[in-house]
RNA sequence: GGGCGCAUAGCUCAGCUGGUUAGAGUGCUGCCCUCACAUGGCAGAGGUCGAAGGUUCAAGUCCUUCUGCGCCCACCA
């Protein structure tokens, strides 16, 4: 007995039900099948404080629409879910938390503020995973994996330690990055530039052996006080003469002396530079170079130190205010100019970094982007779209070491330990131990002093080894499933994280694995406001996709964002779009519900019989099968608008509008019954990796064969014995027919219960069938309808053009406004005309006959001889008229 | 300073290797609560495809320049 569906859908109730049975099935767990070919997807895991927002809805959506189609179409389809530990991120949450008791990380101490973190993780950070569940992500969630988990961590040691013995991890003192408030080093990619209104100051600094002075220019006078020289271009005659003099460095009343470096710019500012080592990446250059003292004068939270003598203790910007109003009260300030430049700041916090000189740890990279950067090359990992390769390509090019270490606690702490005794030595890394394990002893002296380094490592760090280490990479029991699994299949990522993270997983593949992660790269468009500013909770611009899904469903906003997201370009929201997903839920559901209320009990949807379709069934079911390869095809190519839109466009308007309003009028009948069940069935099947909710539940009361859930049931291949060419040319002539008639319906303001003649010059054939849905689908009723191969025009009648050969007649004597009509045809008749002449002088062009495929010049001449025909016929109509 | 992207209907955007009369969603106008759906149906209005050149038999599509937005990268202090 065919189940009847409420006549309202409700998604909330379908949707909650299903997901908490995705969540538990076991068949989304993957393991390796010989028989059966792999295809992985490794999710960029959320950060642990994550909460969704809607880049990661687009991101998940496109993975789950993916991998639910593979899964389908018979692969053994393995989407690997886990979570970040963020450690920058996750710490500011927690610091946050613990200072509503007024508390300090250092108050707790390390070992407390980390179980702090620990038991924040415990109960908080499984949100995110819980909404992801909650859009029906299908990952393989008994995987669920923590970069965090003691298997991850020794895949993070062992890639340290190998790193260091291979000499491309080093330690140095260098200028870094440096978050002031979150006191710690960055990498270059976590201090993302950013324009700012700034000020250019000049500054005399006056000679010592003379009156005079020069001038430098720069946006932080602040670090004058770690000047250790004033730099020129030895090219620059202005300043040649005193190279090597001597300068008093104002404030401070230090003498620094003149150099000449080629790094110095002629054209800005006065050509003159002053040089601080320790505080600019430029300077220290210089300053190694010319063997200059590194004077530091800031400590870590940016607060100046005794180094700056009567301004320690000041914040760095409150100094530089002091800084200018002393050089003004002695004159030293020249002017002051609006200068707009580019300014780093934390891409956590958001503050103004300080550059600022430090021993950290680097990776070398330049060995390492070798084998990243040929693979791409080579085409061996695919981008899409295209474009984003050169931009891949250009900062693998141009790559610069990678700086690891951070000054927080949550994280991979480095697996280094010092030696107290040997590190009395003067020789560089003396003492230094770097080890897989914790030591017990110094392998060098025997000391049992030993002091792990209390840096933790950069978060990017553990996730560059996603694809292998989600595995259990490097215990010896993963290598069957990396064998299987690894390389995976696609990775699905925004643009913003092409650096942090895909490149270097690119280079962690070859590096560890010998082989690339990956073999597609999908880069998704940035999710941005009406007014194209990135969402985000802080702009208090987001549109909450849970709030979404309580309203409209998730189906609806899986819909709507791949609806929206064309292949790569940013995508701009707003609330309608999302009620577009809405209403073809409910399309869907109340189509499946008239076809499940009309079913006889004997219809399963397999029981078509072939012998006696009608045109429009064969229509309907050639049009399936044009729509299952065109989806597959799009979907393969990473086209997943096009995808949705085509099952959006072949359900609604070709389904919908038009067969299942046909076959009301034969719904009695069985055969009706089973394409309308077969067709329904299939293209929910198509539909389920976009919305697989509503199509699992709307499956689920169809009739057939009982299963759980369509999740596994295999793709809709196209049927060659549904394949009817001939049907799409006779259903045209309907469609246009049944279009005409509405038309005319319309303009003589005829009801349902009309009486109307038509004629129709065409043939048999085609009457039949235009006779058989067009009074109907016209709602329109025909006493006679008559068809004739005859020519000659009946007077005073309605008239319309089909098709070539077709040709309707719309008996209505003292109907017809005449004068109305001979205007309506005038108008037609010239419309004609100028295409025809158009047609006429492109055919008349030698060129185009010659050059133009013969196609192309075929089509037009069969046009113009249709034009012809259709003009000689609308002029007999519009003579007949009276 | 380099690089990339976008500009098509009122709005948001599709439009693939150039080839019939440039499409969708939404909004707008008119008529319909017809027994799946008003979150719906039918019909309609609305476009010199950012500007100017060029290539071509043929340009929304390819090339050049320009304009206006947007993004990314970069050590001009």
């Amino acid at each position: 007995m065919p189940q009847e569906l409420p006549p309202k859908y409700t998604p909330k109730e379908v949707e909650e039900k299903w997901f908490d049975f995705w969540a538990k099935t076991p068949l989304f767990h993957s393991r390796p099948r010989p028989d059966k070919k792999p295809y992985t997807i490794v999710i960029p895991p959320p950060n642990v404080t994550g909460i969704l927002h809607m880049g990661h809805a687009l991101n998940n959506t496109i993975q789950d629409v993916l991998i639910r189609a593979k899964r389908m179409q018979g692969f053994e389809a393995l989407w690997m879910p886990g979570t970040d530990h963020a450690g920058i991120a996750t710490q500011n949450v927690v610091e946050r938390k613990i200072a509503k008791d007024g508390l300090k990380r250092q108050d707790l101490g390390r070992d407390e503020f980390l179980k702090t973190v620990w038991q924040w993780k415990e109960e908080h950070g499984s949100t995110i995973i819980h909404q992801l569940k909650r859009m029906g992500a299908s990952c393989d969630w008994a995987r669920e994996r923590f970069t965090m988990d003691a298997g991850y961590s020794s895949a993070v040691v062992e890639v340290f330690v190998s790193l260091y013995e291979k000499k491309l991890i080093y330690r140095g003192d260098y200028i870094i990055n440096w978050c002031p408030r979150c006191q710690t080093a960055l990498s270059d990619e976590e201090a993302p530039h950013r324009d700012l209104d700034g000020k250019l100051y000049y500054i005399k600094y006056p000679l010592k052996k003379s009156r005079e002075h020069i001038v430098v220019a720069t946006t932080r006078p602040e670090t004058m006080l770690g000047d250790t020289a004033v730099a020129v271009n030895p090219k620059d005659k202005r300043y040649k003469h005193l190279i090597g003099e001597t300068l008093i460095l104002p404030l401070m009343e230090r003498e620094i002396k003149i150099i000449a470096d080629d790094l110095v710019d002629k054209k800005f500012g006065t050509g003159c530079v002053k040089v601080t080592p320790a505080h600019d990446p430029n300077d220290y250059a210089m300053g190694k170079s010319h063997n200059l003292d590194f004077v530091n004068i800031m400590h870590p939270d940016a607060v100046l130190n005794a180094n700056a003598g009567e301004y320690a203790g000041m914040d760095r910007f409150e100094a530089r205010e002091a800084i200018i109003e002393d050089l003004k009260e002695r004159s030293l300030l020249l002017k002051v100019e609006e200068h707009r430049h580019a300014v780093g700041h934390c891409y956590r916090c958001h503050t103004i970094i300080e550059p600022y000189l430090s021993k950290q740890w680097f990776v070398k990279m330049k060995p390492l982007s070798k084998p990243a950067l040929e693979a791409v090359k080579k085409g061996e990992i695919k981008f899409t779209p295209k474009r984003w390769i050169k931009v891949y390509l250009n900062w693998m090019e141009n790559i610069r070491d990678w700086c690891i270490s951070r000054q927080i606690w949550w994280g991979h702490r480095l697996p280094v330990w010092y030696c107290e005794e040997c590190s009395k030595s003067t020789q560089p890394d003396a003492g230094v131990i770097v080890s897989r394990t914790t030591p017990e002893r110094c392998p060098q002296c025997g000391s049992s002093d030993l002091k792990q380094d209390s840096d933790v490592l950069d978060t990017w760090f553990s996730s560059w080894l996603w694809p292998f280490a989600t595995f259990g990479w490097p215990a010896a029991k993963s290598k069957s499933e990396l064998d299987y699994f690894y390389p995976t299949s696609t990775l699905v990522t925004a643009p913003e994280i092409i650096f942090f993270w895909v490149a270097r997983m690119i280079m962690a593949g070859f590096e560890f694995m010998g082989k690339k992660p990956f073999s597609d790269v999908y880069i998704h468009g940035t999710v941005r406001d009406e007014e194209g500013k990135k969402m985000s909770k802080s702009l208090g611009n987001s549109i909450d996709p849970l709030e979404i899904i309580e309203q409209y469903g998730a189906d609806a906003l899986r819909f709507s964002l791949i609806a929206i997201a064309a292949s790569g370009s940013d995508i701009y929201l707003s609330q309608e779009r999302f009620e577009q997903g809405r209403n073809f839920s409910n399309k869907i559901w109340n189509a499946s519900r008239f076809i499940l209320t009309n079913l006889r009990e004997d219809v399963t949807g397999d029981g078509i019989d072939r012998e006696s379709l009608k045109v429009q069934d064969e229509w309907i079911l050639s049009s399936f099968n044009e729509a299952v390869r065109k989806v597959t095809k799009a979907i393969d190519l990473f086209k997943l608008n096009e995808a949705v839109n085509l099952i959006y466009e072949f359900f609604w308007h070709q389904f919908c509008d038009w067969y299942v309003e046909i076959a009301k009028h034969s719904i009695a009948e069985k055969n009706t019954q089973e394409v309308l069940v077969r067709v329904l069935k299939d293209t929910l099947l198509l539909l389920h990796p976009f919305m697989p909710f509503i199509t699992d539940e709307i499956s689920s009361k169809l009739p057939g064969e009982k299963i759980e859930t369509i999740a596994c049931s295999a793709w809709p291949k196209p049927k060659k014995e549904f394949d009817h060419k001939a049907a799409f040319a006779t259903m045209d002539l309907v469609f246009k027919s049944v279009f005409v008639l509405r038309n005319f319906r319309k303009d003589l303001n005829l009801g349902p219960q009309d009486l109307v003649s038509i004629k129709m010059a065409t043939t048999a054939q085609n009457k039949s069938a235009i006779e058989a849905v067009s009074s109907t689908m016209s709602n329109l009723a025909f006493a006679k309808i008559s068809v004739s191969t005859d020519k000659t025009v009946a007077p005073n009648c309605l008239s319309a053009l089909i098709a070539k050969d077709v040709h309707l007649y719309l008996l209505l004597e003292g109907l017809v406004d005449i004068q109305k009509e001979k205007e309506r045809l005038d108008k037609e008749i010239a419309a004609m005309g100028s295409q025809l002449k158009q047609k006429k002088n492109m055919l008349e062009n030698k060129d185009f006959v010659k050059k133009a495929p013969e196609a192309v010049v075929n089509r037009e001449r069969q046009r113009v001889d249709e034009l012809k025909d259709s003009m000689k016929r609308l002029k007999e109509v519009r003579r007949a008229l009276k």
